[in-house]
DNA sequence: GGTATTCTTGACTAGTCAGTCAAGTTTATT
DNA sequence: AATAAACTTGACTGACTAGTCAAGAATACC
């Protein structure tokens, strides 16, 4: 299947929509009407909105993947890519404010557990945006195991899952709340900590 | 208003439905039909879904309350206490699954997000609870500073905020996994990293 | 230029949605 | 026993739902 300015525009226009709002809530007509594209057309590129879904969650993180790879980059210290991925989520649910009139959180945690039960392949999906996303933090810290900044016998999956976890709770929080103070105050910190690192004798940036 | 067989019925099954499937996913009818209770009683009741959706969270809630109570009691250590609700999690987590047929996570989590930008009423009351449940973990730290367990100038807000966000985060991923797993294995350890102590040193239970 | 393929269009199902309403039944009050 | 209030019933909106389909338009291939 070709990859068509209808086709994406359908794409990206539902992961905003979705995004913003939740999967349920946001029909297939929103969708087309938003899109200015016919029903016809939609179903011509996807067999269902679940398929739609399931590709749009794959796109916005192909796309997210360009600035990760920059933050997470092994040219940055350990320590510097987890203070510039703070920096670089929280700008992101600042643009999402903006864009959208409200903290949105993480899309994929929020879609993933709207699905979770009634939709095998986008929870799916989702679990496996989390798991790749989860290789960053592994890689960072294993190199900070290699600068000696964590003990040898460090269990970097479990270490992973934690940062994952804690950054994801943080997100549904921020949504939650309608609020990005905690976040600002808090999610750099809280990661530090489990990092067991005192962010205070970090650079303010 | 008061509380009626057919009322608590209704609120009883909603928290049910709502928390194994999702808040849109479940309609009226649904939850009549399963409470065997017409439409119009629905709404003799309740002034809309939503309105049922706040109550049965505040009821949930109230019910979970009890446990609780029991398990953050003050006659217990503190370091006993979060052991205690991390074993409390995991066994309403299983009695989930038995229940309903899979992993379910945290329902406040899981409606709050869902309905955070469509129902201010909705995320109010998710918000509310999780305001509320926090407060078991600053007294819990305040006793563990009392203790020596944490030093005199521990920031506890703080500190409750990334408990909260910590196990909010791991129920989302064990919903999105639909897997038990990473919860019964990380969950303990995560916390009490989290709260600076090692618990290879507690007794396993 | 002709043909096949891809894409678009708009009308169309058939079912579901939250919510309403008037008439009826039960229960509590006096 | 009479009256009022609380509650139940079932039929009813009107809008919206995901998805279908046949016919036509645009494009690519030969």
């Amino acid at each position: 299947m070709a990859v068509t300015k209808t086709r994406d525009r359908l794409v990206e226009i539902a992961i905003e929509m979705i995004w913003k709002n939740s999967y349920s809530s946001v029909s297939v007509d929103d969708i087309c009407r938003s899109a200015d594209v016919r029903k016809g057309s939609f179903y011509h590129y996807f067999k269902s909105k679940a398929e739609l879904a399931v590709v749009a969650m794959e796109q916005h993180y192909q796309k997210a993947q360009v600035d990760f790879d920059h933050v997470f980059s092994p040219t940055n210290a350990p320590l510097e890519r987890f203070e510039k991925y703070v920096e670089l989520a929280l700008n992101k649910q600042k643009q999402a404010i903006k864009n959208y009139g409200h903290v949105c959180g993480c899309p994929f945690a929020s879609i993933g557990s709207e699905m979770a039960s009634q939709d095998n392949l986008i929870r799916e999906k989702a679990d496996e945006v989390f798991r790749r996303h989860q290789r960053y933090y592994e890689s960072t810290l294993r190199d900070m195991v290699a600068e000696g900044l964590l003990p040898e016998d460090t269990d970097i999956i479990a270490r992973a899952g934690e940062i994952s976890s804690y950054v994801c709770g943080q997100m549904m929080m921020a949504r939650v709340q309608n609020s990005l103070e905690p976040l600002e105050r808090d999610l750099k910190i809280g990661l530090f900590r489990i990092l067991g690192i005192d962010s205070k004798h970090l650079n303010a940036s």
